[in-house]
DNA sequence: CCTCGCGCTTACCATCTGGTAAGGAGCCGC
DNA sequence: GCGGCTCCTTACCAGATGGTAAGCGCGAGG
């Protein structure tokens, strides 16, 4: 196979991993072979094991890869939402706004909760543990301000809303097809994200706080790339 | 092999059937062998083959087995608990109860949904459509009578409560290991359910009703087998 | 100009996989 | 007693899979 000499510019392990992500997403790590990933990324087979010494070990970096680009991305987008009272809000807006750039990302965790829960918990355990602890430290200031429903468990209540973003958009595609389109044409997958958002505040929020937050409504709707 | 004379009175299809259900949930169908089916029977391979004449047409037998039990069970289910409007609110707990009692099945659902994201969409716009639609129609006329938040989408909350209930239990050891033992030592996955029931009414019953529901508590606490 | 090493190739291999062929043990109706 | 049927066995197979061996092209450094 003669080299495509342009695209050898760019990063052949980035492009592997970009592709191996995306596959497993789609089809499961056993699902998906060696194969497949150097025929989409257009090299041999054993060029894949040039770079990730096994398979094992590509998906190994796969996960690896999406758990460092959360840790660099959630943080900054959560302590933003919690910055301010006001913005709380719209965490659930911005965390499904994360996660619907990228439903492959979703998918695979979800993949990897499925097929190694044994580690996955680990993981759980140790990386999220503690932003799960400071944002339910915030719900809890929420609650003592009358803000928050007095009776939520903070730590759980977070815990969900993270779930849910994950399997809402993992499974987005899906479920949503057994919604009709909304009133003023408005898509299923529209209906399916408004109405979680609409979940996720109802059930943390009491009322007054809650027609308080909706009322400043137009804030930026940033388009995340 | 010498046949175990007893245990193959029991019917040998169902047993391979429940096997099947358990090790696809576990490991994914790409992720289990027939042989792997086999020995946890305690069969040889062929013999499954006799029974299912094809590997796929065991994963279909699996899940329309399980589909079948779904549907002879959650109706009746669903419908007790719109009987009454009293009995609603409790339907979260029953949804979550049954999934409970089998998380296999979640599981397997869960992997169906993300292996075959088009033969599973069908399976939604045709099977679970009309029961989405009735128990939407029932929250609908609770928003009239004031009951449930106006700003709801019916038909969306409950597919997002059928969807909470089968991530949640099916993900439910992963994620609660996340969670502390509760203040009066309750576990972790106790405190996760709690939550998930918290959530689910609070999000769809107005502040008056939720308070009244919540009363007359004391409901049999039937534990399913 | 040479060679050294990186990134990739082709050729190959042991193992495993889903599935087939053929036959044997027990049981039923005759 | 016996053919035939059901359920299951052992023996086997072709293809795919993860991984290895060895070598080739080519750019960098001397």
């Amino acid at each position: 196979m003669v080299p495509a000499r342009l695209a050898e510019l760019v990063d052949m392990r980035q492009r592997m991993l970009a592709v191996a992500t995306r596959l497993f997403a789609a089809h499961g790590f056993d699902g998906t072979t060696l194969q497949d990933v150097a025929d989409a990324v257009g090299v041999s087979k054993p060029a894949v094991i040039h770079h990730f010494a096994s398979k094992e070990a590509l998906r190994a970096a796969a996960l690896d890869a999406l758990l460092d680009h959360w840790k660099q991305t959630l943080p900054r987008l959560l302590l933003a939402a919690t910055a301010t009272d006001d913005r709380f809000d719209s965490l659930i807006g911005e965390l499904l706004r994360f996660f619907s750039s990228e439903p492959d990302r979703a998918r695979l965790v979800l993949r990897e909760l499925l097929d190694r829960p044994y580690e996955m918990g680990r993981v759980m355990g140790g990386a999220v543990r503690p932003w799960l602890a400071a944002i339910a430290a915030y719900v809890e200031r929420g609650q003592e301000r009358g803000r928050h429903h007095a009776d939520a468990d903070p730590e759980a209540y977070v815990l969900h809303v993270l779930s849910f973003a994950i399997a809402a958009i993992a499974s987005r595609d899906v479920l949503a097809g057994a919604l009709d389109r909304g009133p003023r044409g408005e898509s299923p997958e529209a209906r399916y994200e408004r109405e979680l958002v609409r979940m996720t505040r109802a059930s943390l929020f009491t009322p007054a706080e809650r027609t308080r937050a909706a009322r400043p409504a137009r804030r930026k709707t940033r388009r995340r790339r």
